[in-house]
DNA sequence: CACAGAAATTGACGTGGATCATGGAAACGA
DNA sequence: TCGTTTCCATGATCCACGTCAATTTCTGTG
């Protein structure tokens, strides 16, 4: 019916490697894309030592809550999670996804207690970085905190955009921005810019965009109707990206 | 007619000393809400070597656009500032309001130009920080990299709870939000928490928190009519902050 | 001080997307 | 394997807020 049918799990491929915690920064094949980038390589056999990687977490997995002490900072090593935040009477926004690569808990490095919530969407693995260890062999290692500086900033940056996306997209811009962008960093890991596997469910893509499940579910159907897309369940392959990209505003 | 219409101009008694751009960082009295924060002393007449103090900006002065090089980080030293991001299609996000003590730009340190465009909302100075010395500098100073990192996660956790404002909230919730965040603000710089000036229009407001300016009338006459706040022109006074606070859900 | 342009208010009306409701299809635990 | 729960799709209806329009008030400038 649908060519994305057949996609391969998400990451599979990366997971082989990353998902055998022994796997040191120097081998990780997400090398360039994570924390190490720009490090000379005693300071990363240093910065190796107080990485801590963690075993596989099932699908649904509750990283940290905002009621929890912060103590490290988290980078996604395989699969993919999402962050909350939660109002006072209970209702949450979805505030990002993380694929490979990315760090989780950066926004609370300014508080003793983490500001979100992180829960795992899929089999996933982390490399955790204790944050005080982090601080202090950052202190003779320079390049370490530019990357941590511009990891901050490039985050921020990403939230300047959504805030663009929820403050004046239509509903039609604001699923082909997502759709792209996700695109977007599956290239950038290696994979298919056009046929992969959505590991949110809509609601949750329908919260992050600030729209309701069924306003989703109909731009899908939409969507490939006009020939702009083909999804079938979770496999999504993207058939017209340049009309998706002029739909983006 | 209300109690607010004779409040002093924004900053009106800081600016007395802020805008005098001799002043060094010891003797601001910003210091506790600014950068320097936890410098020892000799540390902080090093920052202070590479901090250039501009003249003061008029009313609707622009920082930077996000055509410009990225080159220096801004301190609000008096006045306030808007950012905003644009769409390809000429669509604005107001992202931000910054005040005293804060920091426009960080949005940037990940890349060569800036991301956003930097305007005085009212007549303003601010400390220009060149971010090559900054790093120089800070390569030996681990405080003053710490400064940094936690003053770009605070950004971060303030842009994802609008986050949450712009996906969730209803026009009241936003409206009520927006204030009793100024409101907090200006009490952290020593102002008075109720009584204040906007220096921003109705529009930026709107556009900041992805209403249409009609809406926002419309909620300040109602406030008003409810006995929330009272409100002319520029001037707002807080007549009930504590059913201000319920409205923010 | 007067005038022009911009900003703000207020009312009438329209609509994009929410909400409600139903049925089918996956995913999951026992 | 089954039964239960969660997820997804699609139609019918509704409403919060946007848009349009007409005035009024404010602001800045010669």
């Amino acid at each position: 019916m649908t060519q994305a049918t057949n996609v391969t799990p998400l990451f599979n491929d990366l997971a082989k490697i990353e998902r055998d915690h022994t796997v040191a920064c120097q081998e990780c094949s997400l090398y360039r894309l994570c924390l190490p980038l720009g490090l000379h390589n005693n300071d990363l056999v240093r910065l190796d030592t107080i990485i801590k990687r963690s075993q596989n977490y099932k699908r649904g997995h509750i990283l940290f809550t905002d009621e929890q002490p912060f103590k490290s900072l988290f980078v996604v090593r395989s699969g993919s999670f999402k962050t909350t935040i939660s109002a006072s009477d209970g209702r949450e926004q979805v505030t990002s996804f993380y694929f490979p690569g990315e760090f989780i808990g950066l926004d609370a490095i300014h508080q003793s207690e983490y500001q979100s919530n992180a829960k795992a969407l899929e089999s996933s693995s982390v490399c955790e970085l204790p944050y005080e260890m982090l601080q202090e062999i950052g202190q003779e290692m320079p390049q370490l905190q530019i990357q941590m500086l511009t990891r901050l900033s490039k985050e921020l940056a990403g939230d300047k955009n959504l805030m663009l996306l929820l403050g004046k997209k239509t509903a039609d811009e604001k699923l082909a921005t997502f759709l792209l962008s996700l695109s977007k960093r599956f290239q950038e890991r290696g994979f298919s810019a056009t046929d992969f596997q959505l590991s949110m469910s809509r609601s949750d893509i329908a919260n992050h965009l600030g729209l309701a499940v069924e306003t989703i579910s109909r731009l899908f159907s939409r969507f490939q109707e006009e020939g702009l897309i083909s999804i079938a369940g979770k496999a999504l392959s993207v058939q017209n990206i340049e009309k998706l990209k002029q739909l983006c505003g």
